[in-house]
DNA sequence: ACTCCTCCTTGAACAGTGTTTAATATTCTT
DNA sequence: AAGAATATTAAACACTGTTCAAGGAGGAGT
């Protein structure tokens, strides 16, 4: 019988036993799964690797864990533990951008956690906890209910979306890179078919082209940050920083 | 031989093959396994179950397609081509908002599709529609260079991280509502803790627990989305509708 | 020291996955 | 009608997550 009764809910629900003997623990466990998972991606995750790479069957796992979801819900959840608000920030708009940044950076140094945020409700200890300061710096630029939720969402979602389409990008530049010969040809047709109807999108495209990856979407992501603060900070008490 | 040599780049550089007699094409392929998604979620979807519902083997598939990536690039893009810019629509910033929320009409129909975004480049002919046409606004609001990119990509990710987290929140409500007996007892405990830890997050959820989920999501929406466009409008040439 | 009991780990199995490949129909071309 | 190209099948391969009977191992009680 695994770590405990009564199959529904979350994994947080389900409290780890006591220790006694133990080669393994929870904590080993996710620590391998979030290596393997930085290190070979998301589909690279399978249990029988974890357990080869602890030196284990893949069964004992299941002692400690229900299913590979819940490993998973508590990988995502060690990861988001990373994330840190910064230290010496100086009003509530500051203090917020900084909270994005990190979670940012999080996301993009584990890329697999994203595609688990979108799977998995996600209401692990350092998720609430993160919420918790994200709200409490809202709270001290002067929104309160309803809106206070819809502004700690708004920057949220920001971050999310901003990393996916990041990603996205960088992925699409290393799959065409990565591909033989062969490719031109019948990439130059599609892109000529492209141009011809979609002229806008062609010329930033070809704008784009030559363009670090790395500093634009830095440069994108704080746009957007910023548009957000400018539009929270119309809706607020504390317009200026506090 | 599947459907071209070259075995690299997107599905979109590997045209079908020109017909003839087929029972089977890459239009039904896609069109099946958009069902099956749209029904069974995206771990329902398997190549002998699309096989099977076309009355058909498993290997067949891959006559029509490189591999179950390419079917689900696919399916991913043929969603996409269901978002509309609404048509009567006044101004670049009506017309931008009638993008999104049509956009997240469509990610809310097919949930699936939300995972698929994070995990693979998205070069369809759709989706590269949609790009234009929201080009094509923000640039009438007089947007160019590369903020014409960010403004964009702010909208999109907005879009993106909204219903994530709108679909995060169902999840969790549906997984607490369908647990049997025993779960309040752990739950309870749990969210004692949450709330002695983390207060404001604790009266947040109070307030929030007997909330139209529905309603409450469609508010964060546009509150986000209002906070952007304004955001954007002080940074263009054209801030009043044209 | 002996048993008992609970905790942990194993090894094998099950059903199902994506994908390949040789063999086979089926249809078009000549 | 012969042959080539196209389309489909059935079977296999190497995997996957998960379960379960079986066994080893340490602590507690007597």
């Amino acid at each position: 019988m695994p770590s405990s009764e009564s199959s529904g809910g979350s994994v947080w629900l389900r409290p780890e036993r006591p220790p006694r003997d133990r080669q393994l623990t929870r904590e080993r466990i996710v620590e391998v799964a979030v290596a393997v998972l930085d290190a070979e991606g998301h589909r690279g995750l399978s249990m029988r690797r974890v357990a080869t790479e602890l030196g284990v069957t893949a069964g004992s796992l299941y002692w400690y864990v229900h299913t590979k979801d819940d490993l998973l819900e508590l990988a995502l959840d060690r990861v988001l533990g990373e994330v840190r608000a910064g230290p010496g920030t100086s009003g509530w708009r500051d203090g917020l951008a900084a909270l994005a940044r990190s979670n940012r950076a999080m996301l993009l140094r584990h890329r697999w956690a994203l595609s688990e945020l979108t799977v998995r409700p996600n209401l692990g200890p350092n998720a609430l906890a993160l919420a918790e300061t994200g709200l409490r710096l809202l709270e001290s630029a002067g929104f309160a209910g309803t809106d206070l939720d819809a502004a700690l969402a708004a920057v949220n979602d920001h971050v999310v979306g901003a990393v996916i389409a990041e990603v996205a990008w960088r992925d699409t530049l290393a799959r065409m890179s990565g591909t033989g010969s062969g490719w031109a040809e019948q990439a130059a047709d599609y892109l000529r078919q492209v141009a011809e109807r979609h002229p806008t999108l062609a010329g930033r495209m070809a704008a784009t082209g030559e363009i670090d990856v790395e500093r634009e979407s830095e440069r994108r992501f704080t746009f957007g940050l910023d548009c957000l603060l400018d539009g929270l900070a119309t809706r607020c008490a504390t317009p200026s920083p506090s």
